[in-house]
DNA sequence: TATAAAATATGATATTTGTCATGTTTTAAC
DNA sequence: GTTAAAACATGACAAATATCATATTTTATA
């Protein structure tokens, strides 16, 4: 079984201003799971009662909106603590998780995650300044909705992806998303973000390869209006 | 001069749970400020070095986005704390906050919070928990903003400021915001907010007395697709 | 109070985006 | 491999929204 204490994961969140006696007691009562592409880790409505920590993969955060569409309204990678939000406020989730590519995630209990938060002050601050650079994420989110086109939205959302989770040997995304996870993050009909890549292919900005995307020139896909 | 140990506003925000000698020294080094109605409180990538507490009066927060518009992503109200992203993680303010009508705000420095953040786990806690609430409410914007109509993201606006700030006697919203505020809630061009209050005028959804608002059929207002 | 400036209002029109229909390609299951 | 289902693609059209132009009203200021 892998241990916390020596778990490189833990350099990227707020985990990684715990003592290592903690970290042990943590490591005694996780749990870790593979999660399957295309596998639900918890549902909207679901109480979570913990934390996962993303040892591996990606997963999307959705929301159900009243026209049952999915609304995707993050993405989180390797080294991001998910359900921290229901763990402070002891609520179900807003959202749901769907794995993205094969995860490995680990899970802990909320009783020993708020023991800790009730002991140590710096591991309490970390989490607040993680979820200060999510409420900085989700501001700039609504901005862009708001004032920007959705051609311009789906050129940001193929960079973000490029910048945050790299390419492969051959250049292409490493995240692989449907035409329809592309319209649920841009928040635009699926046909219209299809259109819109189809139209991005001719223009030379990008080329494709079944699912895979490649972003040919970044410049003029930086300057999309 | 006000003493925070006896203000009622802490009570509904973190503050409440410092304990009186806490209190009782961040009240020896605040200072409280009346701002006029239009007055800004500090300005997008301002240095805050401390978080407001909000005695009376409402302020909008905002974001200058690519095109030129302010985008409102939050409207601050009596009790509520702001600056605490800016505090937490030492960075410039990501939003302008505008007073909306006169404001009395209190100004602590950031040392003394910082100072209670690292002390006491529950005021930690308490804070993460606001947080965790503002994360979930962004969350909720940028699925409307997505799936949502211009039409029916202003029936939703005028209920909210309905619900969160209420009425005077006269039935009409006591916050009175400008069209262009509207339209900056809302995240659509001016004109486009004007015609969809004339509108709803015309169908009795609510009246209007020059800039006021009054609802006259929340059933319908709410039905708006 | 006169006057300028700002806010509100509305028409005409262009642009963007969504919806429906239909066909093709890819993927998954047997 | 065959077949059904899902994903992708594209045209035609409708609906929503933005933009530009121009009044009118309100507000602020000299």
């Amino acid at each position: 079984m892998n241990k916390c204490e020596q778990c490189i994961v833990k350099q990227f969140n707020a985990l990684k201003s715990l003592k290592k006696d903690d970290l042990i007691r943590i490591s005694g009562c996780k749990t870790t799971k593979i999660i399957a592409k295309g596998e639900v880790l918890f549902h909207e409505g679901e109480n979570i009662n913990g934390v996962f920590c993303i040892k591996d993969g990606v997963c999307k955060l959705s929301k159900l909106s009243a026209n049952g569409k999915d609304q995707i309204v993050k993405l989180v990678e390797r080294g991001d603590l998910l359900g921290q939000r229901s763990l402070v406020s002891d609520e179900t989730s807003n959202l749901t998780a769907v794995a993205l590519n094969e995860m490995e995630v680990c899970f802990i209990p909320r009783k020993e995650v708020i023991h800790d938060l009730s002991q140590n002050a710096s591991f309490s601050l970390n989490m607040l300044q993680d979820m200060a650079k999510e409420l900085r994420d989700a501001d700039n989110i609504i901005v862009d909705m708001a004032q920007k086109s959705v051609k311009q939205r789906m050129a940001e959302t193929i960079l973000y992806l490029h910048d945050n989770f790299g390419v492969d040997d051959a250049g292409y995304l490493n995240v692989v998303l449907s035409r329809d996870d592309y319209a649920n993050i841009v928040g635009t009909a699926t046909e219209s973000a299809i259109r819109i890549i189809s139209q991005f292919k001719k223009e030379g900005l990008i080329s494709t390869k079944g699912k895979q995307i490649k972003i040919e020139n970044v410049q003029k896909l930086k300057q999309i209006e």
